[in-house]
DNA sequence: CCGACAACCTGACGGC
DNA sequence: TGCCGTCAGGTTGTCG
C-alpha cells in the first residue's frame, strides 16, 4: 500500500492528534510485525511527551522528550487508524494520548515493522544509513541520476524502486513517473539519455507532490488515519490501467509486464 | 558489486 | 455458494 505520498499523508494525520501530547498508555497486541516490537517500546513511550514527527523515505517518525525516536513502516497493508470504535484482529499496537485518543496500528499482512532508536543517532540506524536521497528534496536532478546510474545495466524500473539510489519510490509512483518522462521500464538504466533523465528527475517530485496534495493513494485499503480516503488513485496514467487507452497524446494502450517479480504498467507506443 | 529469486502474510477478486 | 488460483502498496536474505 504505503508509498512516501502514503505514509506522509499518514503522518501529517497522526501529527494531528499526536504531537505535543503525552502518551498514556501504550498496548501490544501481539508479539511482533515482521520482526518483534522492541522489548521495551511501552515502557519507554508510556509517559513521554511526543515533540516532533516527520518522514524518511517510506518510515513515519515519532520523537519524544525521552530522547528516542519510534519508527513505524507500514509494508504493504499497514494504516493507523484513529479512535477506532472497535478494535478488530489486525490492530496490532495501541497507542492512547492523554486526551484519551487512540491510535491503531493495523497491519493485516504484518510487513511492518516498529523500531525504537535514539534520535541522536537516527541517522546512523542501519536501515537509514543504507538509502539514497530524498525524491522530494531537490537532489535528484538530470545530472545527479546521470552519474548515479551509470554502466548500470539494470532496467530503469528496477533502479528506481531500489531504495539505495532514490529513498522512498514504490512501484505505482515508479510506474508513474517512467510514463511522464516516456522512458520504457526495460530499458537498461545507464542507456537512458540525458535528456529522459531531465525529464524523469522533473516527473518523480511532480508526481509525489500532486499525490501527497490529492492525499495520498487509495488501493484496496489505504485511508488517511483519519479514515478520508485519499483519491489520488483516479488520477493514475498507466497503473492498474492494462488494457485502455494512453493517456497521451497517442493511439497506444497499456500494457502489464512483470518485472522482478512485480507488475509494471507503461505504454509501448510512447515510452521508449 | 550485480542481479535473480524466494520468503514473509492475509485478503480480495475472478473463474469455474 | 464455494473452492482455487492469482495478485497486491515492500523489504530482506540467499545464491550464483
Amino acid at each position: 500500500m504505503p508509498e512516501l505520498p502514503e505514509v506522509e499523508t499518514t503522518v501529517r494525520g497522526l501529527a494531528r492528534v499526536l504531537d505535543g501530547r503525552r502518551i498514556a498508555r501504550v498496548e501490544l497486541r501481539r508479539g511482533d510485525l515482521r520482526r518483534a516490537f522492541p522489548d521495551d517500546l511501552g515502557q519507554r513511550l508510556t509517559g513521554a511527551t511526543v515533540t516532533g514527527m516527520g518522514r524518511r523515505a517510506k518510515y513515519g517518525l515519532i520523537a519524544t522528550d525521552r530522547g528516542d525516536t519510534m519508527i513505524f513502516h507500514l509494508g504493504m497493508s499497514g494504516r493507523w487508524r484513529i479512535d477506532p470504535v472497535e478494535l478488530g484482529a489486525h490492530d496490532h499496537l495501541l497507542i492512547e494520548t492523554d486526551e484519551g485518543r487512540v491510535l491503531a496500528l493495523n497491519d493485516p499482512r504484518r510487513f511492518g515493522a516498529v523500531d525504537l532508536v535514539a534520535s541522536n543517532v537516527l541517522a546512523d540506524w542501519p536501515a537509514f544509513k543504507a538509502l539514497g536521497p530524498e525524491p522530494l528534496g531537490g537532489e535528484v536532478s538530470g545530472k545527479w541520476l546521470k552519474a548515479r546510474l551509470a554502466g548500470r545495466t539494470a532496467a530503469i524500473k528496477l533502479m528506481l524502486l531500489d531504495q539505495r539510489i532514490i529513498a522512498g519510490l514504490g512501484n505505482i509512483y515508479v510506474c508513474e513517473a517512467l510514463f511522464r518522462a516516456r522512458i520504457n521500464p526495460k530499458k537498461a538504466a545507464g542507456r537512458v539519455s540525458r535528456g529522459k533523465l531531465d525529464a524523469l528527475a522533473l516527473a518523480i517530485p511532480a508526481v509525489l507532490e500532486e499525490a501527497i496534495a490529492a492525499g495520498g493513494s487509495s488501493l484496496r485499503d489505504f485511508a488517511s488515519p483519519d479514515g478520508e480516503l485519499g483519491y489520488f488513485s483516479k488520477q493514475f496514467d498507466v497503473y492498474g490501467r492494462e488494457g485502455e487507452a494512453c493517456r497521451g497524446a497517442c493511439p497506444g494502450v497499456v500494457k502489464r509486464i512483470v518485472q522482478g517479480g512485480r507488475s509494471t504498467f507503461y505504454c509501448p507506443a510512447c515510452q521508449r
